[in-house]
DNA sequence: CCAATTTACCTAACACTGTTCGGTTTTGAG
DNA sequence: CTCAAAACCGAACAGTGTTAGGTAAATTGG
């Protein structure tokens, strides 16, 4: 018999195997042998069914890092397991990167993720502007990474591209490219607000 | 009659006044006053149509401002105008987001970038990542603000997320939130990027 | 243990989608 | 004015998400 969990991890394999295209309804039921009516008893549209799984994902997203009082560690930890959660299921980035903030889980993290923020000495309003700019490293890497970011016909660029040439060579090192921009822009990321932090943490003392 | 621009520039406008997903080839034939299968002498397929117009909207990106040998002002002004030109059409932002790099101008475009950074002296290893790392931000900001990032009901949350209330007293003026998280993440990231290439230049200097 | 009711499932269909085939009309060149 | 090439159209194909109505199975109440 068909269950909520079964149907949701079903269609996650196949979007793992096969593409976030070849999810449909009909072919989803027949992996569960099944009609593709059947499903809707379980699941009020398709939509909801990606929500739903797109919500999992981001169960393995990591903000206990911020229990610390360590702005930077718990930074660094939840945009880091943030990034593995999408990595690990390339195909469904552009669905959690297009859904909606109505998700349950991610509005739970985003509080915790402010809240630490704020305790370790942010103001509100930057502690809101960090969060969100953090999600758009992590998302903006998973896209550009996992949903072919360059692909393919390599030999055609070359030479035509001088500058480029060296990062062709590279195409099939994506992967490792792909990791190694992310650390470089998250840390430099990082820095950069760690002065914005002492320049906070100056004014203040002085008053001003 | 039809014309390949005439095609573009309508499928372009239907987008913008009613979002992606209600684009279709009969759609837009009939905002042209032609039969849709008419539209198949001028493009192979939905998906060149679709590539051709971000192709269009990707020609504003100015990276001119490598010319001044200026890295860090370089990479704002195509930081810049690469995120306003997505923003100018934020229901093209997932198509633009997942496009491949097969586009012309784009890679044109990530030439340039590479080519100004080397010049500005970074290694080019640093080029590459800084340009993607700079890509990310700036894509992750425009999917995360336009395609729906908090939206509607906002009532729903107050007070159920303490920590979040005061972010979500500002979803009214969410456009302004996105544009100063995105300068904030900008700037940071370059300061960050400015220790690191102090860093390079000390190192080289020693002959480390 | 049987009856009643809820739930799960299936068949069939609707309104769409992108795309193609074959034929007709329009257009522009020689 | 002719003729070839290009543009356009009607109809269809295979596929999509989703729903209405009916049947079978499972669960509950007596």
């Amino acid at each position: 018999m068909l269950s909520v969990s079964g149907i949701r991890s079903a269609a996650l394999a196949l979007i793992d195997r096969d593409g976030l295209e070849s999810l449909s309804m009909r072919r989803l039921a027949q992996e569960l042998d099944v009609q593709a009516a059947s499903l809707y008893s379980h699941y009020r549209t398709k939509e909801d069914l990606l929500a739903d799984i797109a919500n999992e994902i981001m169960a393995e997203v990591d903000v206990s890092g911020f229990e610390s009082g360590d702005w930077r560690r718990g930074l660094t930890v939840w945009a880091r397991s943030y990034r593995a959660a999408l990595a690990a299921h390339p195909h469904l980035v552009p669905v959690v990167a297009a859904g909606p903030g109505r998700r349950e889980a991610a509005l739970r993290r985003a509080d915790a993720v402010h809240g630490g923020l704020v305790a370790a000495g942010w103001p509100p309003r930057h502690a809101t502007m960090i969060g969100a700019s953090t999600k758009y490293l992590v998302v903006g890497a998973a896209i550009n990474s996992f949903a072919r970011g360059f692909d393919a016909d390599v030999q055609v660029y070359r030479d035509r591209y001088p500058n480029l040439s060296q990062a062709h060579r590279l195409a099939e090192h994506a992967a490792e490219i792909d990791a190694d921009s992310f650390e470089l822009a998250l840390s430099a990321f990082l820095d950069g607000l760690g002065q914005t932090f002492a320049g906070l943490a100056r004014d203040a003392g002085t008053g001003a």
